[in-house]
DNA sequence: TTGTATGCGTTATCAG
DNA sequence: CTGATAACGCATACAA
């Protein structure tokens, strides 16, 4: 079976000339005859040539991989959403990518950053590194590393979102449908890391986005309203507890709220599952928004969400790699608009129906 | 910043010895004199020297790389679940695993073949093959296949779960609950290729199983209770629409079902959105088993489901595609046992309800 | 326009 | 126990 793999030193052969002309006619570059071209074609045709690429890295010192470095691609399909991006944008290049998971563990992900070198991999995608010395070690061994998503070392290039942009659109669109009670479920940011060039977290940026967005309807922030926490367990592959939880609280409130805003689809899938279990309908008694866009159109009712252009995301972030690996200018940093995908789970508040 | 990538020559003129040791000391292998061994280790840990794999690959005619082809990451989580599967197994062995996607198109499939061969990858993993063709070219390269889930090929050793007993156990699960009238919401086998070895697919067996279950239990079978077609739209990245389609139908059925057995989770999630949508109660007007156990436990209400053994089937798999790569034996086939994960959305039947 | 020759970093085969 | 040295397959500087 195991049939022997054909060189570049075999086609010259048969096609009776050098592997530098060989090799001219594949990169086609240089001079080439057109007798020549057409009895190289013929012999790689005939010989069913693959190139080498091992061999070719070890020459030109360039593996033609990139490494993505996930937090873990089985706990939110966020995730997955990334690692499609990048790798499409990644083909379409020319380009391999290599993915691994750090489960939030800071001396795995080393362990996948020393498998990243030893691979020789052009340059690694993080999103989200379990810790800033992590990229330090792979700028160290000369490799360019791109954040995605969020921004934690100073030095790294990144692309994200407009996440105060984007909560702040999730929060006009309930008022606008006339709720005046409602709530955040969100990441703390006190066990997020900030960005390192603004000293602001995602979470930040999104509880920022709720308040404001309040207090600029002339609507009360009622401190029981905000349920801060983590948005899923690294741990644990267990669902949207954290986000049931929440919303099992909110609901048990005196004056419950008549939207939920979660921060993250994973977090309203919990905020759905309480609401479905308490009877509530959705969004006759109580609305819902989400943020990310992965599994909102899979929950019943279809969620209401903050979509994050994850394809805009990966195909930026190769750009910035390539560039960096090329030794071109980019912007430091790109940030991208995400937009409110409206569904099934928002609709008017119950207040209103007396009116 | 890009520091130069330290070799193994230079690590041998620090530590005063040849390459020869060095490696010998690097690989364990031979006879190495204590002090040698200290002097080696010195350099290393001095130089900070971290192995080229590449280069490695090159002389040894190993990449430590196989090659998984998946049909589409982002359209089942299953497929999340599997490369997850496959990846943990692989790096707890010093691999690695580069995935490609084909979407369901043949010919960008044999594109993902070539650039697997053009890697040279160990081994190839399949989670499905678009076309059996490609495994053929493949393994005409001398690089061994393995399928996953399917067994489309005569000649490739796969691990597969077996999908009759799985199917069984959620109509045995549902018949136990007091239902009579179930239907079945699943693939169609005409539109599914058949396992070569045993000329039945994936799909007949479930609907099989479906058949079997209710004839043992003396229930008839309706033929308007047995929804088939496909599972979700490789194309379309749109959610369980299909699974939607059919609960609507049947749910205007003269005497509609009280049990919807759906044989992928994504369908599940179309049944769900469905019933929510006319305001049916899960599980007390309509009790809904899934299949695979991906999204199952992220719905609302949490879908009761046959769970697939993931981390066994990528673990077996990698296991197959080892013992092929290093020429030793294994089995044709693995056949995996499924299990029944009852959470939410199974509850007694309706009609019962009046004893 | 084409060919020759060298080296990328490792590993493995020899002698010693 | 250790050290030269020759590949692995490709890309390229340099000659012709």
């Amino acid at each position: 079976m195991a049939r022997k793999t054909v060189t570049l030193m075999e086609v010259a052969r048969l096609a009776g000339v050098s592997t530098a002309t060989v090799n001219r006619v594949l990169r086609q570059q240089g001079y080439i005859s057109a007798e020549s071209r057409q009895k190289v074609l013929a012999a790689v045709e005939a010989t069913n040539y693959r190139p080498n690429i091992v061999a070719r890295g070890l020459r030109t010192q360039r593996s033609y991989t990139i490494g993505l470095m996930l937090t873990a691609i089985t706990v939110n399909p966020f995730f997955v959403g990334v690692a499609h991006a990048v790798e499409a944008a990644a083909i379409a290049a020319g380009y391999r990518v290599v993915i691994f998971n750090h489960g939030g563990s800071e001396s795995y992900e080393r362990y996948g950053v020393e498998t990243f070198i030893a691979q020789r991999v052009d340059a690694v995608m993080f999103c989200t590194t379990a810790s800033p010395d992590n990229i330090a070690v792979l700028e160290d061994a000369g490799i360019p590393a791109i954040e995605l998503e969020r921004s934690l070392t100073g030095s790294t290039r990144s692309v994200r979102v407009d996440n105060y942009v984007g909560a702040r659109a999730a929060i006009d669109h309930l008022v606008g449908l006339g709720h005046r009670q409602i709530a955040f479920v969100g990441g703390d940011p006190a066990f997020y890391p900030r960005d390192a060039a603004r000293q602001r977290s995602v979470e930040d940026d999104r509880l920022a986005a709720y308040r404001d967005g309040m207090a600029a309807h002339g609507l009360a922030i009622d401190k029981h309203y905000e349920r801060l926490g983590i948005y899923y367990d690294l741990n644990a592959e267990i669902s949207g507890v954290e986000g049931q939880q929440h919303a099992d609280a909110l609901m048990a409130l005196p004056r419950p709220p008549t939207a939920i805003f979660a921060t993250c689809d994973i977090l309203a899938t919990g905020v759905l599952q309480s609401l479905y279990r308490m009877g509530k309908r959705v969004p006759r008694d109580v609305s819902v928004v989400g943020f990310d866009d992965t599994i909102a159109a899979y929950l019943a009712p279809e969620l209401t969400t903050v979509a994050q252009p994850l394809a805009a995301l990966g195909r930026h972030g190769f750009d910035m790699a390539l560039a960096a690996i090329e030794g071109r200018e980019t912007p430091e940093e790109i940030v991208l608009e995400t937009s409110l995908v409206i569904r099934n789970s928002t609709g008017p508040s119950p207040k209103n129906a007396t009116v």
